[in-house]
DNA sequence: TCTGGGGTCCTAGGACCC
DNA sequence: TCTGGGGTCCTAGGACCC
């Protein structure tokens, strides 16, 4: 059979990914960085988040602590940048705009990856190598920015196919793990090592590789069935897939969030409430924010503070606490003043704190497996319930003891004398502080 | 002394991704 | 001195139901 021309029922993936992507954004807007070692900083300038090849090359880990790299960087000249994250969005807008233009069937997988579905469209791409170089050179055009291309039948070897594209130089940006002759794509695999694959992470390269499975053609030779006794289901879909039975769809319809988080590392330690409640108060707006522009409501908002873990001499501490809303809302004032009895809660002094944040949770309540306390739908009947129970439980053991902290269908309520997360109260005011302990 | 089985709902925690 | 900020999915186990 002719290798040039895709079957219209053959599945065929591209993945496009951004080389570098935040350091090749700061080089589209001041070429003087080009060929030069630069890094990307986190918040705060804490960490390297991105890294340039000339960085790479000097054995720079991802997430390596700025602080520990600056003897290096005055070696090699490292330029160091804080990142720009609207700027970047920016970027990313433009590449997936573009790639558009190549299938109707675009997954923006992460702010530099992109997949594309290409099933069908053979007659319109008859070679995968011929359609990446195209990209490649459009985007480069249009962006300045360098990008690899990887194709594959599933997901999971355009991923691979992109990793090796990236590695070897002789593949030139582009890589086609379809249409490989099979001892040569076999002897790819066997040079890969098994944590280069999508989705096995450190913890399951050690366990893999305990049981003798080292490389990426390891792996695949393994049989699905001893992979899922062995490491549960995520694994043995992985394993199809690198069999080329693709198991992970295209997800063309980007889901609405299930939680939103927002959270940040502070500069320098915070010891006041009022300190932190401002903190709080923002994370909660910004949170909203993303919340009305996905169209949800949220019914429950969790409030989580701590002490700097990396500090071993101080003194540790961190909790969090789920604050309910009983009518769940997006707006930005009720979110705000039901998300600041978090702090007064769960709030000790005498503390250093050095992270804060909240997350929004049970929205999107279609989408919502779990239930919460409060649901969107029928909350009526449900908090109306509640409310009387707690009353009841108030006047019975007094507002100094009682707390609801989980509710189900049978069991209604229970007393807690000390909370865990999630803590569900009705009554926010009267739960005394003790009890957020 | 004997001490079910199948199902649901919920949470905590672990692992992974970029 | 200085150590990111988002997310997802899966599993085990407890509580509860009939």
């Amino acid at each position: 059979m002719s290798t040039d021309i895709i079957p219209i029922s053959r599945p065929l993936f591209a993945l496009v990914d951004v080389n570098n992507f935040y350091v090749s954004c700061e080089r589209a807007f001041n070429p003087d960085l080009v060929n030069q070692p630069v890094v990307v900083l986190s918040n705060n300038d804490g960490c390297a988040v991105a890294r340039s090849n000339e960085v790479k090359a000097l054995g720079v880990k991802m997430g390596t602590p700025w602080f520990q790299l600056k003897e290096l960087a005055k070696q090699h000249g490292i330029v160091a940048l804080s990142s720009n994250y609207t700027l970047y969005g920016d970027m990313s807008n433009r590449v997936m705009t573009i790639l558009r233009d190549f299938s109707p069937h675009v997954e923006v997988y992460s702010i530099d990856e992109c997949f594309l579905g290409l099933q069908g469209l053979g007659s319109l791409w008859p070679i995968p190598t011929g359609i990446g170089q195209t990209i490649r050179h459009r985007i480069r055009q249009w962006t300045t920015l360098p990008v690899c291309v990887g194709f594959g039948t599933t997901k999971t070897l355009a991923k691979l196919a992109n990793h090796i594209a990236k590695k070897q130089p002789s593949f030139n940006g582009v890589c086609d793990l379809s249409t490989m002759p099979h001892e040569q794509f076999e002897a790819w695999l066997s040079t890969i090592e098994v944590g280069e694959v999508w989705g096995v992470g450190r913890q399951l390269s050690l366990h893999l590789n305990a049981a003798g499975i080292k490389t990426v053609q390891a792996l695949r030779a393994t049989p699905p069935a001893w992979l899922r006794a062995k490491f549960g289901v995520v694994m043995e879909r992985l394993g199809y897939e690198l069999r080329g039975i693709s198991c992970l769809a295209l997800e063309e319809l980007s889901a609405p969030k299930k939680q939103i988080i927002s959270s940040r590392s502070f500069g320098q330690l915070i010891d006041s409430l009022t300190e932190l409640s401002e903190s709080v108060a923002s994370f909660t707006s910004s949170a909203a924010e993303r919340l009305r522009r996905q169209n949800s409501v949220c019914n429950a908002i969790q409030v989580f503070i701590q002490t700097n873990p990396f500090r071993e001499q101080d003194k540790q501490y961190s909790n969090c606490m789920t604050v309910p809303l009983p009518n769940a809302s997006s707006d930005t004032r009720l979110l705000v003043r039901a998300a600041l009895f978090g702090p007064k809660r769960i709030y000790r002094p005498g503390y250093a704190y050095k992270k804060a944040g909240v997350i929004l949770t049970g929205i999107d309540s279609a989408a919502v497996h779990q239930e919460s306390l409060f649901t969107l739908h029928g909350a009526g009947n449900r908090s109306a319930k509640l409310m009387s129970v707690l009353d009841q439980l108030n006047q019975r053991y007094g507002r100094e003891t009682v707390a609801i902290f989980s509710v189900s269908k049978n069991k209604p309520w229970m007393m807690q004398q000390k909370n865990r997360t999630p803590c569900y109260t009705t009554n926010w005011q009267d739960v005394p502080i003790a009890y957020a302990h």
